[in-house]
RNA sequence: GGAGAGGUGGCCGAGUAGGUCGAAGGCAGCCGCCUGCUAAGCGGUUGUGGGGGUAAAACUUCACCCAGGGUUCGAAUCCCUGCCUCUCCGCCA
């Protein structure tokens, strides 16, 4: 979430982010903003129309701050003319009044304050400085290189080839048990995903990353902290009912809000009351998400913190499985294990004192590439321009891991520093040594790595003429063989 | 799933026949004093967020005693709903 304060000082700087990123604009549905927001979640983000929220806002508070005040002296001075039995009836008549104005008011606050919470939601992070501007991942910057693609003596493979033939990844059982875009592992498969995830859990932990093992089902507070909601909620699987199944629900229901019904108790009709509204409310209210990375729980398990400075940095690192809907990229990658609805990822996330969080980032971006070294995976970085970046960074490298059996690199790692959009969102704060008041931490995190892409590049690398597939020196300790065959 | 108990400031813990309670007391922390040093002792001080105010402070005001509603001139205190924790019984990996 960005700073409603710096909006207020310097929305030019807003401005230029959102231009930067190609999403600043008036969008065409602009009197319907103020009651729904989110709305505009395809389109443009008006400023100004945010603005005016903020000094609505601001003039409601000190209206009803007024009253309050009033009402609080006068409702004193009740209590002590009540102990002196003395008459009170026409002060109490007037605050009658008072009490039901400040009603008035503070619901109109608390729409204002809704709606107002709801832009700022969909608001993107601001991009660091040093993020090259562009509009698409043409323009992203290639920034390092490691490693030289293999040469073949013979035309390499693709991973599901390789995997099918080995007999280690069957796709069409996976399709019958569960559908597209799921894999089962068998053998030596399932072994080199075990084997990854030891062997990347235990480099992070080396380097001082505390490792954590979190639920893999998350409520709606924890998904709206790091930014997946409410702008990303298709992307994402949901225990029971959909947002969309309870709105249906609720436009079915809501010219009747409170139902009579009958019902038998102890054999007896009985009427009984409930408020449609409010029970279809506390269902979605009760839904649990599938984490789409480990990023979700590992960063809010520090949600409405607030942390001593000198407990910074915090280093975590998890495995966990993610699940993504993959919703709107239907063509793409449907054959292999690159584009799954399940897959295994080690992530590692950083929360870190403000003024060094992009040392940090490239820490953890050099932490991250350790991993493909050590395997002896060639690969590249890349850093993502305004236009590419994910909504909640402030500037991130992908790493590219080189695919002889698709002859191009792809992402198998995406590194980022949220600065303090994520902090804000989950509440996440830190008190200075000998300073009053505190401060958002800022939060980083990264892949190190995805396992089945990780699995994709180990088949496609180290593939032998044979059809046989080395396994990296490093990984050997936790595979027990030498070569998969 | 059934029965009961409870959720108060960094921690412990008062406060339930509603009124001056942001909340007694203790611990921890901070600042002084004292002491050769430490401890003990003495005095003072210490929450978060929003609004106004300021160059920044000072200052001022509102809100916050799990969360959301309600009753009332007025609620930590009363009522409803939800969430969480604990104990017992049942069931179960």
């Amino acid at each position: 979430m960005i700073d409603i304060k710096l909006l207020r000082e310097n929305p030019e700087k807003i401005i230029d982010a959102l231009q930067k990123r190609g999403v600043y604009g008036s969008p065409k549905n602009s009197e319907e903003i103020t009651a729904m927001p989110y709305k505009q979640l395809e389109g443009m983000l008006d400023i100004e129309q945010l603005l005016k929220l903020e000094g609505e806002r601001r003039t409601r508070i000190k209206e009803a701050d007024e009253l309050k005040n009033r009402r609080n002296v006068v409702s004193e001075e009740i209590g002590k003319l009540k102990q002196k039995k003395q008459d009170a009836a026409g002060l109490i008549a007037e605050m009658k009044g008072v009490s039901e104005k400040i009603k008035e008011l503070d619901e109109r606050l608390k729409k204002i304050e809704e709606d107002e919470n709801n832009f700022l939601l969909i608001i993107p992070n601001i991009p660091h400085e040093s993020v090259p501007v562009g509009k698409d991942e043409a323009e992203n910057i290639k920034t390092r290189k490691w490693g030289e693609p293999g040469q073949f003596d013979f035309p390499p493979l693709n991973h599901w080839d390789i995997g099918e033939m080995l007999g280690i990844i069957d796709f069409d059982r996976a399709a019958k048990i569960a559908g597209a875009r799921f894999s089962l592992m068998k053998g030596m498969g399932a072994r080199l995903e075990r084997a990854l995830m030891n062997f990347m859990l235990d480099t992070n932990t080396s380097k001082g990353y505390k490792e954590i093992f979190p639920p893999i089902l998350v409520n709606k507070e924890s998904m709206t902290g790091t930014g997946q909601l409410p702008k990303f909620e298709s992307e994402l699987f949901k225990i029971g009912f959909t947002k969309d199944t309870i709105d249906f629900l609720k436009t079915k229901f809501i010219t009747v809000q409170k139902n009579e019904y009958e019902t038998m108790i102890d054999g007896k009709k009985k009427k009984e009351w409930i408020h449609i509204e409010a029970e279809l409310n506390r269902m979605l209210g009760n839904e649990l998400y599938l984490i789409p990375t480990a990023e979700v729980p590992v960063t809010n398990i520090h949600r409405d913190e607030i942390l001593n400075e000198a407990d910074l940095p915090i280093y975590y690192t998890a495995y966990t499985p993610c699940f993504r809907r993959e919703a709107g990229s239907y063509g793409k990658d449907t054959r292999g294990l690159i584009r799954q609805h399940q897959f295994n990822k080690v992530e590692i996330v950083k929360f870190v004192r403000p003024e060094n969080s992009y040392e940090e980032l490239e820490k953890l971006t050099r932490d991250a590439e350790d991993i493909l070294q050590r395997l002896g995976l060639p690969y590249r970085v890349i850093t993502l321009c305004t236009g590419d970046m994910g909504f909640s960074s402030a500037k991130t490298y992908d790493i590219e891991v080189w695919l002889p059996g698709q002859d191009r690199y792809r992402e198998i790692s995406s590194c980022s520093n949220f600065e303090d959009f994520q902090a804000r969102r989950a509440n996440i704060r830190f008190r200075r040594e000998g300073k009053k008041g505190t401060e958002f931490v800022h939060t980083l995190n990264g892949s190190s790595l995805a396992i089945g892409r990780t699995v994709v590049a180990i088949l496609e690398n180290y593939q032998q003429k044979d059809g046989s597939v080395l396994i990296p020196e490093a990984l050997r300790p936790y595979m027990g063989v030498e070569l998969i065959k």
